[in-house]
DNA sequence: ATGTCTCAGTCACTGAGA
């Protein structure tokens, strides 16, 4: 199994490059995020062409997560337990929940897509949203990989959180000022990975970004982030052969700001060529 | 100069979010 995630910023700018590269690389398994769409805008026809069924999560103009899949797609949950909401203007626990989290199951394995919020500024109430949000998916993670430790289980998406400095190529991102490198930010993202998963990309791929802004020639200067992530359970780390980040799909006619990361599985019981040894 | 990009609301712009 091929399985990527990709922060697309708008599926409806972004369809055909995307399903070009869905098929120019072999892609059984797409988790989407930022589609910035309500499911019947959702341009369904063009993966369907391209052979593959999609689950869909949004609520307006804002966030929103999918996941295509070549493979049946089954039991999609829209949140995971525990998810915090936010409104802003509005504080505790009335908040409505946003579209930032699809969880399926394709071929035995439990996927999510998921769209960390991005806290705006250390202060805001953004930020603090932000840290209740990673501790939620903490509490489940760890819930779901100890019930079912068989069960392959990755959490895939645009995570807003350079972990290490070497992930913080921008010059303007800066420790004690900005989001994503606080270390409240870096410690909500080592306790998830304690949690039961594994960053199972950059053991293969040490270096590179997954994030360049848009702005200020960021790109051509390489002044980018590795804020995209593949996190998988131990049952899922096990089954991976390898993994790319595409760079080049920064490139070209209206890039979106992220790139796509790709993992290979070797889930076992896949119609290939590999001998099966028992 | 938040110097770019996307979308909604409304119809050439502004506001919001990233």
């Amino acid at each position: 199994m091929r399985i990527a995630t990709w922060n697309v910023n708008s599926i409806r700018a972004r369809v055909g490059r995307t399903v070009d590269w869905m098929v120019r690389e072999d892609v059984d398994v797409l988790a989407m995020q930022e589609i910035k769409c309500k499911p019947e805008q959702f341009p369904l026809e063009a993966f369907e062409a391209a052979g593959y069924e999609v689950a869909i999560h949004g609520l307006n103009q804002w966030n929103g997560v999918a996941i295509a899949s070549r493979s049946p797609i089954g039991e999609v949950e829209t949140a995971f337990p525990g998810m915090p909401g936010f409104l802003k203007g509005l504080e505790g626990p009335d908040q409505p929940q946003e579209a930032r989290a699809i969880g399926a199951t394709v071929d035995g394995v439990r996927v999510w897509s998921l769209y960390v919020p991005n806290g705006r500024s250390l202060g805001d109430p953004h930020y603090t949203y932000k840290l209740d949000w990673l501790a939620a998916l903490t509490d489940y993670t760890r819930a779901e990989t100890s019930a079912r430790p068989e069960v392959p289980f990755a959490l895939m998406g645009d995570f807003n959180i350079a972990p290490l400095d070497s992930d913080n190529g921008d010059p303007m991102v800066v420790e004690g000022v900005s989001t994503h490198v606080s270390p409240p930010e870096r410690a909500a993202f080592f306790t998830l990975e304690n949690a039961g998963v594994t960053d199972v990309v950059r053991p293969r791929v040490p270096e590179g970004f997954t994030y360049w802004d848009y702005k200020q020639l960021k790109f051509p200067r390489n002044e980018g982030m590795r804020i995209d992530f593949v996190l998988g359970s131990a049952a899922f780390a096990e089954a991976v052969t390898d993994a790319t980040i595409h760079r080049n799909e920064r490139k070209g006619d209206v890039p979106s700001d992220h790139v796509p990361v790709l993992v290979e599985l070797a889930l076992g019981d896949e119609d290939d060529d590999r001998p099966m040894i028992f």
